[in-house]
DNA sequence: ATTTGTGCAAATCGTTTGCATCTGA
DNA sequence: TCAGATGCAAACGATTTGCACAAAT
């Protein structure tokens, strides 16, 4: 037995997405486990459709985009948007800053107390701040 | 003679453009002129679009999209994106951050002093930072 | 006269949706 | 059994492109 824990992973994602009640579908899970298993990452929904697509897990492109949005509805993931017009999906679901490299478009994740922000301007009469997300570009 | 300035609106946009190896055309002028005079602005090309029709202003779309990206591209715009992927334009080319309101889609600008930011972390290997961009997300 | 820009429609790209079929509880 | 998911194809919205025509130098 590789793993020491009594529940498997697979086992693990299905308790995580009833907990959200999402049915832990075979589609559902395969992408729990591209997503969550492993260190944080930041994916488009093409890039998992070629990932399912080379490890021969059958999966329409709309159910991908479907269930990436259903996780980030239940607070499993987080959106993301550059230059780019295309939707990054973040399973760091911290409040946290990214660089971009923009030469290779690869998002690299910076804690949030890595970045002290000081003296932040008010917000407009009746609105609150949401949150404060700082993109660091390089080149 | 309302303006002061010897050289009339048009002309400036024209001098402009020249200076940037961009034919002045009705329609880069008709642009150059919406987005130019008066304060700075947030559009998008399907704004201008609403707004040159409504001055019975003829131009394509495709042309306000090849216009746009010209201008950006020699540096007399900037481009931002949000969550929503549409592409909205700023004429204020300085360095500086937003407010977005979550609820109406509006941008506001925040001068970089008013943000100061500190311990930045270091750029990856042999990487340089091109610029941090700070948006505060209002709802 | 030659180069460059424009308009239009069609193409493209990322993403969403409608609907018939299938699947998990 | 049956609500809820999926797959497919079609729809969609934002943006780009190809090409014939028009305008600028």
């Amino acid at each position: 037995m590789v793993n020491s824990s009594a529940i498997s992973q697979p086992d693990r994602h299905i308790d995580r997405l009833r907990e959200h009640n999402l049915r832990p579908t075979r589609q559902r899970v395969a992408l729990a486990e591209l997503l969550f298993n492993g260190p944080c990452r930041h994916v488009s929904a093409e890039q998992l459709r070629l990932e399912t697509e080379a490890k021969g897990i059958r999966m329409s492109l709309a159910t991908i985009y479907n269930t990436l949005n259903q996780f980030t509805r239940v607070g499993l993931l987080h959106e993301i948007s550059l230059d780019n017009n295309v939707t990054y999906f973040d399973t760091n679901t911290d409040h946290h800053h990214h660089f971009f490299d923009s030469k290779t478009n690869d998002l690299i994740d910076i804690p949030k107390e890595s970045i002290a922000l000081k003296a932040l301007p008010e917000a407009p009469e009746g609105r609150q701040v949401e949150r404060v997300d700082v993109v660091i570009r390089l080149r």
